[in-house]
DNA sequence: TAGATTGTTAATCGATTAACAATC
DNA sequence: TAGATTGTTAATCGATTAACAATC
């Protein structure tokens, strides 16, 4: 029963990964969190896991995981389970984290300074080049080593160092003007946190909003609906 | 055809609003966008909307407005469509907007400080009480009108100053030793910025768990995988 | 009244779970 | 070989959409 390290078996072999399109957006949501338990079970030398160790690891079923790993070719083995290191590579690989994507943040403010410290970037393997904002006051300073530059110079800057992604951390009401920049500069993800709901798919970009304040009101509605009186 | 001002006429009339436990989760998902753009749809004056009208408003079909709002009873009249004023008045009730929410801040680094400054939980009727840090350096500084305190007087001011939520703005490996002592201190709500995910549904709390890690990892995942070639 | 639009039921679609044959 | 565990199909469950009768 030798560790398996060897390719991938299932009926998707064939096929570059990039180009199954047979993935449902539920999966897709998922991929992150395996990504995560991979990772830390990585990092505690663990060297394999089967389906029902991972569900009970992680709080879901083993039918999903089957299922979800599945949908990307053949991972696992019968009989032995999933080589950790093995399956860790495989979702890096379908996450983009060796595609060595570029970030720009657009907006300064106390939100943007946050993200570019953050070490969720280099950890994901994307590199933030450089922010923007329109405050003179914040030009020319450093954040966690990334240079503010004038939001007027967004379009030579871009020429010169092409980005993939663009994270937009500025107020809503300018949101829609400057992602029809972005596009215009050949950006194709923006990951939007002004509150302004983005929808450019039809325009061959792709679009990930974070509404916090929805989020806060998901959790005051559960707060006052689950509050003991619930099932009377 | 007078404008309606008066009550809901649905199955669910003679029950209070927080007692309804037939809600799916997909549907209050979706509420916090009701009431964003109901907001909006009432700064500009408009009284009255059909769930066609909105339906094209919020790119949504204009049977899933219905069924969603039906869940909480019957918030439009036929023939007429929704008062405007009235159903942003349900929503927020829906929503726990005027129920006086108190919140608190666990860590005053750079998110903590982000969030308490941004106008999110005012417009939203949370209230911020007080943050806490363990950095002797920041403890005793104000951000955004909220003093820091001393994360060790966590237990005294809860019992002075009940909160009904914490956001947790920690680094993870603290997360699970805090969120027990908030649970302690009676606090049932966290809205956790971590990024390890808690489950406490289990303990009479609630969660909302923002994985921002995760999300960067989807837009990731679809700009790998939207490149022109996708269909191939 | 006639027109409009909801509330609500039925049909469809998608996602999850269960079950088990294939196979390591 | 026997035991374990995947890959995969079928069954269930939940969420969305379509349709239309009720009614303002």
């Amino acid at each position: 029963m030798d560790p398996k390290k060897n390719k991938p078996l299932g009926n998707a072999e064939n096929l570059p990964l990039e180009e199954n399109p047979n993935v449902s957006p539920a999966v897709i949501r998922r991929l992150p969190r395996y990504f995560r338990y991979l990772r830390q079970l990585m990092r505690q030398g663990k060297s394999r896991i089967s389906s029902g160790e991972l569900s009970s690891l992680m709080g879901v079923t083993a039918s999903q995981i089957r299922q979800d790993l599945n949908c990307f070719g053949g991972f696992g083995q019968q009989g032995y389970g999933y080589n950790v290191n093995y399956l860790y590579s495989r979702i890096c690989e379908l996450l983009g984290v060796e595609a060595g994507l570029r970030a720009i943040i657009i907006g300064a403010g106390d939100l943007g300074r946050a993200i570019v410290r953050a070490p969720m970037f280099e950890k994901r393997g994307v590199e933030i080049i450089s922010m923007f904002d329109i405050d003179p006051a914040l030009i020319g300073k450093e954040v966690g080593g990334v240079l503010i530059r004038d939001m007027a110079r967004l379009e030579d800057f871009c020429k010169d160092f092409p980005a993939d992604m663009a994270v937009l951390t500025l107020p809503k009401e300018s949101a829609s003007e400057v992602s029809e920049r972005l596009l215009a500069c050949g950006i194709r993800g923006l990951w939007n946190f002004t509150g302004k709901d983005l929808s450019l798919e039809s325009r061959d970009a792709v679009v990930e909003n974070v509404h916090l304040g929805d989020s806060l009101m998901i959790l005051n509605y559960r707060l006052c609906h689950t509050a003991d009186g619930d099932e009377a």
